[in-house]
DNA sequence: TCTGTTTGCGCAAACGTTTGCATTAACTAA
DNA sequence: TTAGTTAATGCAAACGTTTGCGCAAACAGA
C-alpha cells in the first residue's frame, strides 16, 4: 500500500532504476533528473522500504541488543554508550530484554538471526558458552561482561570486589558479610572468591552464615537483611553483589532501626545513578558503565567490517567512596 | 550466505514452494515430505528471513515501541505490560528510545516506516501533535499518556495531582510548594492545574514562589529544594512532577538537616518501585502503569486488525500513602 | 469404463529494492 | 568526417519468500 520506487517512476517518466539511483545520489544521474525525483518523492511521502533493501544488498544497518533486565539501570545505561557509537556510524539499534530468563534469551537471539541483523550485542546473559556454538557463523556476536566469549569486553570483576573487601578490611571490619545474587552465576561467583581470598589474605576466618542470598534487586537485599540482623552477631559491614541489592540492604536495616553505617556499613556494586542519591548516600565499585557500552560497540564495528584480529577487552574498576560506610 | 529454502529444496528434491508449504504444515503437502524437509531444515541450520516474508506478504509481526527515556523506570516498566501482551499474540517488539529529544523522536517514527512495522506505539512523546499529520495513514499509532490524539490511553493527570493536593490540604499543610518538570509540557501544565486548583477551592492564597523548576530527574528535585529553603517562609510540604524529582527533593532535604516528614511533606508521582524503598518511603500518586501498556498494546491490536471503532482510554491513578507525609 | 474428486506437487509471479551491463545520444579529438 | 570517449538512462536479474493456479496421478462412485 505504501508507494513505492515504481510509482515515482511512473510519474517522472523514468525507470525504477532511475529513481532508485536519483535517490541515492548515484553520480550518473543528471542534476536535473536527481531534483525532479527528489522532489516528487518528497511531495507523494515515499519511504523506502528497508526490507527490499536488506533483501538485495544482504546486509542490514541494525545492531541487535539483547540485555537482561529493562528495569536493571545498569543495563539502561549501558545502551546510551552503545546507541551513541551505534548512531555516530549510521547503524540503529534493536533492543530487547529477556528478563533475566534463559529461554526468552534464546528465542531473542533466533528471532535476531531471522531479522538477519548485522550484529548482537549480549549485556548480562545467562547461557554465555551457549553463543560458542553452532550458528554464530554469519553474524558477529560481542557479549558484555562474559569472559569465557572470545569476544566480549567486560569489567575485571575480581579485582572490583578485592577492593570492596580491602576498603571494608581497612576500616577495621572483621565480620563482613556478602549478599550474593542467589543464582550460580559467573558474575556472582567471582565476587565471592574475591570476598574469601580478601578474608584469607588478612586471616579473618570466613563465616559461612554471612553469606547469604539476595536477588539482584531490592527485595533480595531485604529479605537478606532480615537474615543477617537475626544472627546471634550481627555483621557490621555488608558487602551486596549490585548496588540494587544494596538499597534494599540500607532500607531493611534503617527500617529495623540500624543507622547506616553507625550500626552497619554497606558496600554495593555497579554505580548506579540512584546510588549516589540515596539516604545515605552509597559507597560502590563503580563499573565503567560507559566504556563497556563503547568499547563493545566498536569491537562490533570492526567484527562486521571483517576485522579479525580482534581480542577481548577488560576493563578496571574503581570504588567510590561515600557515606554508606564507616570504620568499625 | 544463510541458507535459503531453495538450498533445502535441492538435497530434498523438490520444488522451493513445497519446502514453504511444508515449514508452513500446509495441509496439501504428505505427512512424509513435511517430515523430510522439516528435519533437513534443522540439520542444515536454516533460518527464514523475515525481509523476505515482509516483502511478499506486505506484513510484519513487529510493533515498535519508542519510549521517552531508557533510564526511566516509568518507561521501562511499562514495556513488561507492553511485551507481555505482544508476545501473548505473536508479535515481538522494536523498543528504541528518543532520550527526550524531539529531534530523535521524529527520526525513530521515520526508521519505524522504513521498518513497515505492524504499528507504532509511543509513550512520552514531545511531539504529540505531530502524529496527527500526514504520515499516519498506514501504520496504525497508539500514543500513551497524550489524550490529544484520537488513538492514545491515558492516566487520568488532573485527577492524580488533585487527590494528592487534596491529601496535603486535609493533613494541614498551607505553605506547599510544586516542583515542575521545567519544561512547559502538558503533563506538567496539567499538573500545575491540578495544584492551582485544590489550593483555591480552599481559600489557600497560591504563592509564586513556591512553584519551582525542576528537570524531571534526581538532579532537578536537589536543586530546587535548595531554592525553596532558601525562602524566607518555607513550604512545609513539597508535590513534585514526579519520583524521581521526589528523591532528589528527600535527598536535598536531608542533606541539609531537614528531617522528612517531620520537617517537610514530600509526595511525588508514578509509583515506581524505588519509591517505596527510598528511606523513608515515598508518597506518590501511582500511574496504572501496567494497566497503561497492557491497554495500548490491546488498542494497539485492534487497529492492526482493522477494528476503527477504537476510543481513547482514560485511566484512574490512586494515592500510595507511605511514611513521607504527615501532618503540618 | 468413464467421469469427477482428491491428493501432492511444481511453475511462475510478486513484493521493493539495487546494480552490472547494454544502449543511446552527445561531445571530443584527430 | 570518423572513431573514441563520456554522460545519462533503461533492461533485467537478483535477493528469499509466499501463493494462485495448473497438472498429473491416484482414487472414488456410477
Amino acid at each position: 500500500m505504501p508507494i513505492s520506487i515504481k510509482d515515482i517512476a511512473k510519474k517522472a517518466n523514468v525507470s525504477p532504476s532511475t529513481v532508485s539511483r536519483a535517490l541515492n545520489d548515484h553520480p550518473r544521474i543528471s542534476a536535473e533528473t536527481k531534483n525532479k525525483v527528489q522532489k516528487l518523492a518528497t511531495s507523494m511521502g515515499y519511504i523506502p522500504s528497508q526490507a527490499a533493501r536488506n533483501l538485495v544488498t544482504q546486509q542490514s544497518a541494525t545492531i541487535g541488543v539483547a540485555v537482561a533486565d529493562y528495569l536493571d539501570p545498569f543495563y539502561m545505561s549501558l545502551l546510551a554508550s552503545i546507541e551513541d557509537v551505534a548512531l555516530a556510524n549510521n547503524y540503529d539499534l534493536f533492543v530487547s530484554s529477556f528478563y533475566r530468563n534463559s529461554q526468552r534469551e534464546e528465542n531473542l537471539f533466533d528471532s535476531f538471526f531471522e531479522k538477519r541483523l548485522a550484529g548482537i550485542i549480549v549485556a548480562g546473559s545467562l547461557i554465555d558458552e551457549g553463543y560458542l556454538s553452532h550458528k554464530n557463523r554469519s553474524i558477529p556476536v560481542v557479549l558484555i561482561n562474559c569472559l569465557s566469549y572470545p569476544f566480549s569486553v567486560s569489567a575485571d570483576k575480581l579485582a572490583g570486589a578485592k577492593i570492596a573487601m580491602e576498603y571494608l578490611v581497612g576500616l577495621g571490619h572483621r565480620r563482613i558479610a556478602y549478599i550474593s545474587l542467589g543464582e550460580p552465576l559467573n558474575t556472582d561467583l567471582i565476587r565471592l572468591q574475591g570476598y574469601r581470598s580478601v578474608l584469607s589474605k588478612h586471616n579473618i576466618p570466613i563465616n559461612e552464615d554471612l553469606i547469604v542470598p539476595g536477588d539482584g534487586g531490592v527485595i533480595g537485599g531485604i529479605k537478606a537483611v532480615s537474615q543477617l540482623m537475626a544472627l546471634p552477631e550481627k555483621p557490621s559491614a555488608i558487602f551486596c553483589f549490585n548496588d540494587m541489592t544494596a538499597l534494599g540492604a540500607m532500607n531493611a536495616l534503617q527500617k529495623q532501626g540500624f543507622q547506616v553505617p553507625r550500626d552497619c556499613s554497606v558496600v554495593g556494586y555497579d554505580d548506579l545513578d540512584i546510588a549516589a542519591y540515596y539516604h545515605p548516600s552509597l559507597t560502590t565499585v563503580q563499573q565503567p558503565i560507559y566504556q563497556l557500552g563503547y568499547q563493545a560497540t566498536e569491537m562490533m564495528l570492526d567484527l562486521i567490517q571483517g576485522d579479525d584480529e580482534i581480542s577481548s577487552v577488560i576493563l578496571d574498576p574503581e570504588l567510590v567512596i561515600r557515606d554508606s560506610t564507616t570504620h568499625a
